[in-house]
DNA sequence: CGAAAGGCTCTTTTT
DNA sequence: GAGCCTTTCG
């Protein structure tokens, strides 16, 4: 197979830069994926380059995996041990290796925003202030910006003052601490700590940039500056780096991702070689217009052209609903019209939105009409309590000084090890500087007057060590499945979840995990064990999206990145969502609302919904929105409305009776009622239907009857029947 | 000590 | 509306 042969000009000059650094700036749909499959097939086949001197680094595991499956289709064999994933997942392994010279345990665990989140407020308690008047939130993310530029807690608080930074300053410090007692990183570790690693250690730095004759980044916009100089320190000796990437879809600037360096990069590489993808292969002419002019609107911008050979395609589909329950109804409904109309199978429809909390409405929507979706993230599996829980007890295995899980599971199923008796434990740590295990090995050794436990507890303690320690010999040797079990056998968790509220579904997770603990099994254990965990610690949502299922995508607009789909319904198109509220005194802020709302659109290949509600109930109470600014961007003659109010189309009603249980995949067709319906009454006689709205599980209809004027029905009361 | 109930706050996006 | 935390009671 030619590499070069089903590429552009473009497209094909991008793959054959191969000497310099190469800025690809790379329109939505321009082939940006291909073109670094295409690079790397190129260096590896054509230009004979040891897959082992290449790195790629891709923004989830998933872009990874398909990058791993493009390039072996394009090379014919196995692509051989090229360096490929996530900026995480690439530092967390070099960190293994190498994080020694830099006082990194390789059993570190890999600590989650949860984690986190524990850890300052714990920070807090320890500098002795109170968590509750401080926002743990605004702290880590503080202490997360610091990180994502290589800041230290001595750096950190060398950059001038005032009263939050101080703060701020002093937290980040004992967290920092906590984390190294902890033998813990977290995830902006991952990248400052191999940052750091480079900078104190030339010699490793020197053979790491002797490996890498070639590096790759893609979703360069959404790079940080602490990533950034891991690449520049990568690609100091052969400074072959290529970076692709679209500032229009820069997304992340509220996790530190500095579009400076995409825009910079000339600057910093004055001897780039600067290529342009601007033919879009995704989307129909009239997506890629209401796309352009929704961006365009971005004053801090360069102008870009897109263009496309595809053809005209429909118009854009705005929709003027009533509240989120009629959005979630008419999307369901158009996708079942779309299925029996038009050749889309559900696995082609995505539904997007600004705010996770979004989806329950679409969710209860498609459950109710017996439609099959699937959901990115949401409450996400490992996010779950018992989940968590059961890792917890694997991450002590690997390295019993993790203190958040000590913390979490010291208890758990209850040991009758209570708040008072933890205080203390924390507070005898604290004052001898160590880990919380590490004082608790002390205590077999220790009298009575040494240490501060009455026995009865000392030996429940006892009891905790002795658990963990005999797990952790046993993992030496069993493998990981049979681990699993050891350890919920020991533990007494079963037996616990299924006693607790809502015990049966929990313990179905559990065995879920299993499965995923079965995945690890053939490893050799210790492998085995840190494999799993660090496959959890750094999933992504996105990263468990099940292409070979036939249902509709549910996902929110920065998930969607990267992603494309045939139709796309982008719901919430209301001022306060989107663009959120936060956004509203920040230009800036509002030029990235536009971005994602300009990301999603550019997802749709063949059709494309605006949704707006008017009416939508947020945190508890209803408040009346007006529609998204961003929709007026859009010139009249690209769209078309969907409005029930505009169009005069009947709104569909449907099965309001029947709530679920119908066969997945169809719709309870039975009761059906319209805006516009003729319909006979017992006592009323015969009417039109005006309105309909549902309620919980029963629907409202407000009927203008001929004799007996306009009457609000339920329909579980009223007996209605329909007349030709 | 643990479970249950009540009250509080805060809601963006995530590797 | 939910989750988190505190309070209360057994």
């Amino acid at each position: 197979m030619d590499i070069l042969a089903e590429l552009n000009p473009a497209q094909k000059e991008a793959v054959e830069a191969i000497n310099g650094p190469v800025l690809i700036l790379a329109g939505p749909g321009s082939g940006k994926t291909r073109v670094i499959a295409h690079r790397v097939a190129y260096l590896i086949r054509v230009c004979g380059v040891n897959a082992h001197r290449i790195m790629a680094v891709t923004f989830t595991n998933k872009a990874a995996r398909e990058m791993e499956s493009r390039v072996q289709r394009l090379v014919g064999s196995s692509t051989g041990n090229i360096t490929l994933g996530t900026f995480h997942a690439i530092c967390a392994r070099i960190l293994r290796s190498e994080g020694r010279a830099i006082g990194i345990n390789p059993s570190f665990v890999i600590y989650d925003e949860d984690d986190r989140l524990s850890l300052v407020k714990r920070s807090l308690r320890d500098i002795g202030l109170d968590p509750k008047q401080y926002a743990p939130r605004n702290i880590i993310s503080a202490i997360s910006a610091a990180k994502s530029s290589v800041l230290t807690p001595r750096d950190y608080m060398e950059q001038g003052h005032n009263y939050f930074k101080e703060v701020v300053g002093r937290v980040y410090e004992r967290y920092q601490q906590l984390l190294t007692e902890s033998s813990a990183l977290d995830f902006d570790d991952l990248i400052m700590k191999t940052v750091q690693l480079f900078r104190e250690n030339t010699g490793i730095l020197g053979k790491y940039q002797e490996r890498y004759l070639h590096l790759l980044v893609d979703e360069f916009q959404d790079t940080n500056l602490t990533q950034y100089e891991l690449i520049k320190k990568l690609g100091g000796k052969y400074r072959n780096i290529c970076v692709v990437g679209d500032p229009d879809q820069s997304i992340y600037s509220w996790r530190f991702a500095d579009v400076g360096n995409i825009l910079g990069f000339e600057k910093n590489y004055p001897e780039a070689k600067v290529i342009l993808l601007e033919q879009n292969y995704r989307s129909t002419q009239k997506i890629l217009e209401t796309a352009s002019s929704i961006i365009e609107t971005n004053q801090k911008r360069k102008p870009k052209d897109l263009w496309t050979e595809n053809e005209a395609g429909e118009l854009t589909t705005v929709v003027d609903v009533y509240t989120e329950q009629e959005e979630a109804r008419y999307v369901v409904n158009e996708i079942e019209r779309l299925l029996s109309e038009q050749d889309v199978h559900r696995g082609d429809c995505a539904v997007m939105y600004r705010t996770n909390a979004q989806s329950r409405t679409l969710e209860e929507a498609f459950i109710r009409y017996g439609v099959p979706y699937k959901l990115v993230a949401g409450t996400r599996f490992y996010e779950r309590r018992e989940i968590k829980d059961i890792i917890a007890y694997f991450r002590l295995i690997q390295n019993p000084y993790d203190s958040v899980s000590l913390l979490r599971v010291i208890n758990v199923p209850g040991r009758g090890i209570g708040k008072r008796s933890l205080e203390q434990l924390s507070d005898w740590a604290k004052s001898r500087g160590i880990a919380e295990y590490q004082s608790l090995q002390l205590l077999s050794e220790l009298k009575g007057d040494e240490q501060p436990f009455k026995s009865g507890i000392k030996n429940t303690l006892i009891g905790f060590v002795n658990l963990i320690e005999g797990l952790g010999r046993r993992s030496q040797e069993l493998n990981l499945v049979d681990m699993f079990d050891l350890v919920i056998k020991q533990s007494g968790y079963k037996d616990y979840v299924l006693a607790g509220t809502g015990g049966e579904e929990r313990w179905e997770n559990i065995l879920e995990l299993r499965t995923v603990v079965q995945q690890y099994s053939d490893l050799e254990p210790l492998t085995g064990l840190s494999a799993f965990l660090e496959g959890v610690a750094l999933v992504s949502d996105v990263d468990g999206i099940d292409a070979s299922l036939d249902a509709v995508t549910l996902i929110t607009l920065h998930q969607a990145k990267g992603l494309e789909y045939l139709v796309v319904f982008i719901v919430g198109l209301e001022e306060g969502i989107l663009p959120h509220i936060r956004s509203f005194d920040d230009p800036g802020q509002m030029e990235e609302e536009r971005r994602l709302c300009y990301v999603g659109v550019t997802r749709a290949k063949e059709r494309l919904y605006l949704i707006h509600a008017f009416r939508r109930s947020l945190m508890g109470s209803s408040q009346s929105r007006d529609a998204s600014r961003f929709l007026g961007d859009i010139p009249r003659h690209l769209i078309k409305s969907g409005s029930f109010w505009e169009s005069g189309e009947p709104q569909l009603v449907k099965s309001i009776y029947s709530p679920d249980k119908g066969p997945a995949g169809k719709m309870n067709n039975d009761i059906e009622i319209m805006t516009g319906d003729r319909v006979r009454h017992a006592t009323f006689g015969d009417g039109i239907v005006v309105s309909c709205k549902p309620v919980k599980d029963d629907g409202e209809v407000v009927v203008a009857f001929t004799g007996a004027g306009i009457k609000r029905l339920l329909l579980s009361y009223a007996t209605l029947e329909k007349v030709e």
